[in-house]
Order: structure tokens, then C-alpha cells, then sequence
DNA sequence: ACTACTATTAGGACCTAGTCATAGAAATGC
DNA sequence: GCATTTCTATGACTAGGTCCTAATAGTAGT
């Protein structure tokens, strides 16, 4: 009889939330999982083998370092997106790929601030000055963006004196216009 | 004599450059740092002893738990920054505070789209409807805010029709206005 | 010179969360 | 009934530590 009191899975649905428990907690020992799964360690290092799965501390050694380099490059990277073309004081084109983390999750539509971030990053990088900081903006999200969409900004300098810079930037999806703006952007120093 | 071939620093010292290798590269082995302080194991070990240093797993298990809640939160975070009133559809207010990360390296001033990012969030969730999204902003950044100031956004709905939300945010770090917008915002459904 | 003290090093026992390899038991397929 | 898959048990070994004890090196006070 196959009957062990408490019944268990067979062995591919075992693997498969197996790969799924382990992913979104990376943190779960092989013991945890032996008595969360009700086999013994030796199985779940099996599985774990078979699906190629690194252990505890190796997992968390990479989740560790991927957040190390990564997490940084979020808000810290010089310019949000990817840099496609540059011609200092004159034109240049980024590219930001909208992913789950940037849309709302009950519409599924891009937070405004992260257009805004492409925008003001690529508006900062096209000026041949080393301060530059932005002093105003006028900007207008004409349709929404939704996850895995490609935004291509492209941004224009206009206007030009001895302090202030105009910078015009507009972003499209599939070339149908979402976002534009106006930004003044301050450069020289002090306040 | 007090000749070691190769001289060692004094205790305090050694501690100092201890805690801050192991700060900007949390995954080195103590066996590492002993030949690079040019002492033994046992001596790197009492030093983090002393300092309250953990072990390198402990270490790595904090990173990648830091990140594992964290990283999301930087941009998926429902409100950037942190929401401290919130009256529906009249005010809201919210702190936010300046990391390094936030900051430009060049001249330690934050990234307009930080400020702007705060604001926009706020703006979102001051307003009363399952749909919202920013249709239009003008901004203004009047004073450069630097690391480790808090910056306190302040919003106040000043307009409403059946479809838009005017909303005015101004931004301050202790009483000085460093920013202000008014954003226009898009409620109920469809593009 | 002898003592007191701190700093450093060495050693052994133990820990966790594994690895790998081998062997045996249990369930299932036909 | 027997082969085959699947699971479990066992032992030996690893990294990167912990904790404790003990010995040594160098420096300072009297």
C-alpha cells in the first residue's frame, strides 16, 4: 500500500515547489525544507543536486553580492538607464527598461518619478560642465507606461546662458510619445 | 629591539583599518585579513571580538537579508520616503532622508529626482482613488540639499474636478524650502 | 633585574551547514 | 516476483568560524 500516514508528493512536484520555496527564500536551511517537505535531508540534497541548486551559504553569498554591485546601481548610477548616444551640450539618447519594481502593482502603470529619473539623469549628463544641478522643471506623462517596455529618452539642449541650461527631453515607447519635459538645469557653482 | 622585518601598526590602528576593509568588502575571511595586517588569525578574530564585527557568514547573511527587504523597497516602494500624516484628499506630509547614494559624488549634492520622487510618491498617495497617476509637474529645486539632511515634504490638494487633482508639495530640511511642485494628477480609469 | 601588564599567538574541542561516496531499505512498475 | 526507481542512513571530510585555555613577546614601573 502506498499509504505512509501522511501521504507525500511524487517526486517532480516535490522538485518543482522545491525550486519554488527556495527561490523567494533563499534563507531556508536543507533541514527546514526535510521537515517542511517531510523527507529526509539526505532527499532534499538530492533534489537539490539534480536541480543544480547551490546551498544555503552559497546562495546567500550570491544573493549578498549581486545586491552589493547592484543595489547601488539603482539610485547611485550617474545616469538612470543605458546611455545610447551622447554629444555633449548638444543631443543624447538613453534607454530604460520598465520592470515589475517601477510599475504600480494595482494598475500596473510606471511611477511617474522613475520617467522623471531617466529624464533628469540623461538632462544632467548632456552638460559639458562638472556642476550641474537641476533648477526647474515642467514636465508632462502623456501615456502610461506599463512593465517590460523600452523607454527611449531623447534629450535636446535649446537654450544656453552664462548660468542656466534648457534642456528638452522627450520619451517614447514604440515611437508614440509618453513623457516630455523642460528642464532648467544650473551649472557653475554655489547655490 | 622593535624590529619585525616587516614593522607592525599599533593595536588601535590595525582596529580602525580593520573595521573599515571588512565595511567595504564584508565578504573577505578572517585567514585573509590576517596575512594582509601581517598577523594572525587569532589576532584579526579577538580584534572583531572587540569592534562587534561578526563572523563573515553572519555578515553575508545580513547583506543579503538587508537586501532582500531593502533593495525592493529603494524603488518599488509604495511611498518613497516616509509618510508621517496623511490626510486623504486635503494633506499629507512625509520625511525622507538624503544617503549617500542619493547624492551626486562629485559635489555631494542630491539628485533632483529624489526630491522629485518624494514629492511625486506623496502626491500619489494623498489622493483618495484606486487610479492615479501624475499627468503633469512643475517643479522647482531652490536649494541644494546635501547627505545626511532629512528633507520633510509637505502636500496640500488644491484643486479638484471630476478627473484632475492639483496638488502642491513643498519640500523643506529644517524650515528652508528646498523644493516645490505642483503636479497634476489623473484619477479614474483609461488613458 | 624583577614584576606587572598588554598584545599576540597557538592549540584543541566544538559548531553549522554543508560536500561526496557508499550501502541498504522502501515503494512502485509491470 | 523481481527490477527499478526513490528514499534514507552512515561515515568521512570541508570551510569558516566559536570559545576556552595556555604560552610567549615586548613594554613599563619601581
Amino acid at each position: 500500500m502506498r499509504c505512509l500516514l501522511f501521504m507525500r508528493k511524487p517526486k517532480h512536484v516535490r522538485k518543482a515547489e522545491l525550486k519554488e520555496t527556495i527561490q523567494n527564500n533563499p534563507f531556508i536551511t536543507d533541514e527546514a525544507l526535510a521537515t517542511s517537505f517531510n523527507v529526509s535531508i539526505q532527499t532534499i540534497r538530492l533534489d537539490r543536486l539534480e536541480l543544480g541548486i547551490p546551498e544555503l551559504r552559497e546562495r546567500l553569498k550570491d544573493v549578498a553580492r549581486q545586491h552589493h554591485d547592484e543595489v547601488k546601481a539603482l539610485t547611485d548610477e550617474e545616469v538612470i538607464g543605458e546611455v545610447i548616444d551622447l554629444q555633449l551640450d548638444e543631443t543624447a539618447i538613453s534607454i530604460m527598461e520598465i520592470r515589475e519594481e517601477h510599475v504600480f502593482t494595482r494598475n500596473g502603470i510606471a511611477r511617474g518619478h522613475h520617467l522623471f529619473a531617466q529624464a533628469n539623469s540623461l538632462a544632467v549628463a548632456i552638460i559639458n560642465d562638472d556642476f550641474v544641478v537641476t533648477g526647474r522643471a515642467n514636465v508632462r506623462f502623456s501615456k502610461p507606461v506599463k512593465a517590460t517596455e523600452r523607454v527611449v529618452a531623447k534629450a535636446k539642449v535649446t537654450a544656453h546662458d552664462d548660468k542656466w541650461t534648457t534642456v528638452i527631453v522627450e520619451s517614447y515607447v514604440d515611437q508614440r510619445r509618453v513623457f516630455s519635459g523642460e528642464f532648467q538645469m544650473a551649472r557653475g557653482h554655489q547655490d
